[in-house]
DNA sequence: AAGCTACCAATAACCGTTTACAGTTTTTGC
DNA sequence: GCAAAAACTGTAAACGGTTATTGGTAGCTT
């Protein structure tokens, strides 16, 4: 085993000028830093993190807590996440929540237990009082992205004008019949976002004196499946179509688009469809969509909560409640189009 | 801050005690040890895990090692992975390469040079020797998921094996003229696994005696949007339209269906498609499929790394090559059909 | 009652870094 | 050329655990 005490033998200095040298610390002349680095270089040292961490109290990695991984949403925040994170020299520790609620408790559990991170982003998350307290525990920074963390910093959408926005885009192609697949509580990962898309969805109608009839409202789980027999319900009915529908997932309006053909009706002639995301498979399908870079959104929570432990300043450490708003662009494609004449 | 020094203090007896007494070994009384779990338990202490590390060189921690996140195949081993390995204790570190090829070094360099992992499992992925020298330098137990690596533990599926069971499915319908959706080589995530899965289709058709034809087959990125394009200029030309297609990934196949339909014919009455994955989305598509199990994949990747570093072994810790294949299942829906009569 | 044997528990030596502090050398100003 | 200041370097003490070694004590046996 090689550690830092071989290196100083080989370039004939004292431990403490090879962890000098090495961490880019001044108080090294040039000709020792040179000899270090070649010493080090020649014997292939590689330092101990734990030893490192142990001594300077601080890990270089960061926690990311995620309720699923292989949904897109999520997957494609932590791949936001980890890009940034590698530019800037950390590591990534994952906690997955889809294991169930004893595999839940276990996470937080080893979170604080370990205690092996500088700081905790987490994504989409509903967190339980107990939860919170566990987390706020470490004292350590806590990022939310996609939803408020009481008492932490936060990264998000304005999730209400989102709704508004995409039912505006809608009204303003001379829609007035218009449906919303909305998200479903019970889908584990709500922070009231199924709420306040449908809250924008609501404001946009009544500001435009539009009628809201119940059965243009459905509720699904943000999956394809799950918008589509939404959609095939809603759309399926003879009585009371609406000719337009907001979905709060763009995978929901890839199954609505899918309802509405397998019903015969065409899009977007017979009925529009918008969604909420900015999903890859949205330019394949058409989808017109509002767009939430959900990638980028990863990247500047991640580089967020490094600044915070970079900044050097103690105060900046301390959590505190702060809520950023993400920009959104709506992306017109040919999913939605103007009511076709009667 | 709280240490082990003061639960013996509060416990009335030694920090080695207290050790001994909450990693669960001998040599503590029943009484001294209810005493420390009590102390423990009151003053909420939590074990600093770069201590437990440098003191004994175990991190409960590994590394996994993929080319992308937001995809599939990806996050649905991720997910098995760490699930398995949130039951057994133990933390995972992410490195993914998705960030472009000086990302992909810095990942090498970085799970060196940290050495903060007791292991390693890599996804579906194909090292070049300077990055297996690295990892092998390591010196710790490694398992490659998806794929063999030279030297190592490897679990994958017996890709030629699926291509000809799904080819023969659909020769065993009466389909003679059969073609293929193959993965592409440029798609990064090789592994010879387009080939391989390419060479089970050939040895089908040649077993039954069929016949080939270049324009059956065709090549993409494993996406929807990849298979969308391949199967619509395949299946496009009316000269010589295969009856039924094998796609290397159950994302092809949606998008062939998808081809399919926008050309005017009906899955399966007019043209068959079966994939190869098991995605979730393939029961709302009715898409026949090999199903090759990728969370349980992951999860079983994930227990034999554990297995290995708990062993006690020190000749298992070492690396070895051995090649675990990973059993399939041929899962027919409705997507697959006899074929039509003339 | 002395001597053994178990079994427990405490002391102290690591694990591999960083860094405060003190000591040494070099530079600088006059 | 000298003193003072600045720059560099080394020693040793953390950091927070684990664990080998050693010392005690209690319970048995003879």
């Amino acid at each position: 085993m090689i550690g830092i005490f071989e290196v100083a033998q080989r370039a004939g200095v004292s431990t403490a000028t090879v962890s000098r040298a090495l961490n880019g610390k001044s108080h090294v002349s040039a000709r020792a830093r040179e000899r270090v680095l070649k010493a080090a270089q020649e014997l292939g040292y590689v330092a101990s993190s734990s030893a490192y961490t142990l001594a300077t109290g601080k890990s270089r990695n960061i926690g990311v807590v995620l309720p699923f991984i292989d949904r897109w949403f999520f997957s494609a925040v932590l791949e936001g996440i980890i890009n940034a994170l590698v530019s800037r020299g950390y590591d990534v520790t994952l906690y997955s929540l889809s294991g169930g609620a004893t595999h839940r408790e276990r996470v937080f559990e080893d979170l604080v237990l370990r205690k092996r991170v500088d700081g905790v982003l987490t994504v989409a998350l509903k967190l339980s009082d107990r939860e919170l307290e566990k987390l706020t525990a470490l004292k350590k920074p806590i990022v939310g992205i996609g939803g408020p963390i009481p008492g932490a910093r936060s990264l998000s959408i304005d999730d209400e004008g989102a709704g508004r926005l995409a039912t505006q885009h809608l009204i303003s192609l001379g829609h007035t019949e218009i449906g919303m697949i909305a998200g479903n509580p019970a889908s584990e990962m709500d922070f009231h976002q199924p709420y306040l898309r449908k809250t924008g969805y609501h404001e946009a109608l009544l500001d435009a004196n539009l009628d809201f009839q119940e059965q243009w409202m459905a509720e699904a789980d943000f999956t394809v499946g799950g918008g589509y027999y939404a959609a095939k319900q809603m759309l399926g009915d003879p009585r009371n179509k609406p000719t337009a529908i907001f979905c709060a997932s763009d995978e929901m309006g890839f199954g609505a688009i899918q309802a509405a053909r397998d019903l015969g009706l065409r899009v977007p002639q017979d009925i529009s469809v918008i969604g909420l995301d900015g999903h890859p498979l949205g330019v394949f399908y058409g989808l017109s969509t509002i767009n939430q870079k959900t990638k980028e959104q990863g990247e500047h929570g991640a580089n967020w909560i490094v600044d915070i432990l970079e900044s050097g300043d103690e105060r900046a450490l301390a959590n505190i409640e702060q809520l950023d708003t993400w920009p959104i662009d709506l992306e017109v494609r040919s999913s939605t189009a103007v009511r076709a004449k009667e």
